[in-house]
DNA sequence: GCCGCGATTCAACAAGCGTTGAAGACTAGT
DNA sequence: ACTAGTCTTCAACGCTTGTTGAATCGCGGC
């Protein structure tokens, strides 16, 4: 476990999700991944099991941090109220507000594994499993945060409702550029401020018609 | 231009669309393609210039009607209200519906279009150029219609609500099976009438609040 | 100086890939 | 019966794929 191998480990699984992210599992090519990574091939068999397991490493290393960043937003929200309940908005900010923050301050790391995680979601074959694996305890949480700021709501219109925000954030971290073509540039896919000011308002509304109507 | 030729073309067509949707362009293989439509490997090529060809024909062949369809709808509830503005409501349900009900009503055709379109849409190798190419008139004229709803809207806001709109529709239409996992199968992806119900007002919700602020 | 051991290199494997050319079959018009 | 033209089959090409085993490097402990 010396420190040399921890950094060729870690610079196969940078290069892994940069190329996931922007190609997706099958299009990549072990080679290409080791020689953006600059080592051999055969480091990738000696540092993983497999292709899939590399990938499944490269959506697991940044999970848990995602995962307790939002944990903590969350938090926040709650210690900001003891007694009352805090507005829906508040709520959906905590939850989409760390992952444009990240991508707002950071180095392009969290971009890639962001994006990497907006096409898993929207794929047949991986987003039904995987996002359930990573995600629910924590969602199931947030539910339950905006169920407590509207009491009568029926679960359906909840669960649907989370749906729609999920869809609209993760379209958002996928920046693949479209609101910038059909905006002709006035909108940028990488403008988080301007995201954080509109997503949660946006959703927001949604969360009030739908679930609030008596 | 015999009658036979026209239906290997399309259950070539109709299989590649099935797998391409599955597993996106990369993880099928040519061979797959031509197994599942009962033909030789080389008729791919003698119908179509190259896999890459293939899957731009399989995009094209639906694309047209599902923006004919859309355009309709848009052109109704134009006529409803010759005077007045049509509520966003209105104006969202003529966008999204016309899809969903595509969904309810049809074959698995339509099933696999969609979910290959909502995989394409969130895809950065794709997702900026192809949908833009496909589909910015519609969307522009959609917006267009928005804008006349809200008179002081800014663009911007117009433009990220309708990436929004675009996020959320696009993960319904993907029917990853999430939301089963999620609501212990409580709401089921495939429900359209469920969600022709919700989606409509939930953005509509959020456009609202967005543009139409001050 | 040697050993042990993790890290790295090199060369190769079988399988599968996209793609092609040439030859056969089928149908329609003469 | 012959031809022209579309459609289909078969066998193969060169190349890339994921993966592996054996050999080599480099360094800390004895």
């Amino acid at each position: 476990m010396s420190s040399k191998s921890q950094t060729t480990k870690q610079r196969i699984l940078d290069a892994a999700e940069e190329l996931f992210a922007r190609d997706g599992f099958s299009a990549v090519t072990v080679r290409q991944i080791m020689k953006k990574a600059g080592a051999d091939v055969a480091l990738a068999y000696y540092h993983f099991e497999s292709k899939r397991d590399l990938f499944d490493a490269v959506l697991m290393r940044r999970a848990e941090v995602m995962n307790d960043i939002r944990h903590a937003a969350l938090d926040e929200v709650e210690k900001r109220h003891p007694d009352d309940a805090p507005s829906i908005e508040e709520i959906i900010a905590a939850f989409t507000n760390p992952l444009l923050d990240l991508l707002n301050n950071d180095h392009d790391h969290w971009r890639h594994y962001l994006a990497l995680i907006a096409q898993v979601n929207s794929s047949p074959e991986w987003g039904g499993e995987l996002m359930t694996r990573f995600f629910d305890p924590l969602v199931r949480r947030f539910i339950d945060a905006i169920r407590r700021a509207v009491p009568n709501a029926a679960d359906e219109d909840l669960y649907w409702s989370y749906h729609f925000l999920s869809g609209a954030l993760t379209l958002t971290l996928a920046e693949t550029g479209r609101i910038d073509n059909l905006s002709s540039g006035l909108c940028r896919s990488s403008d988080m401020p301007s995201i954080s000011a509109r997503l949660p308002q946006f959703v927001a509304a949604g969360f009030e018609r739908l679930c609030a109507k008596q």
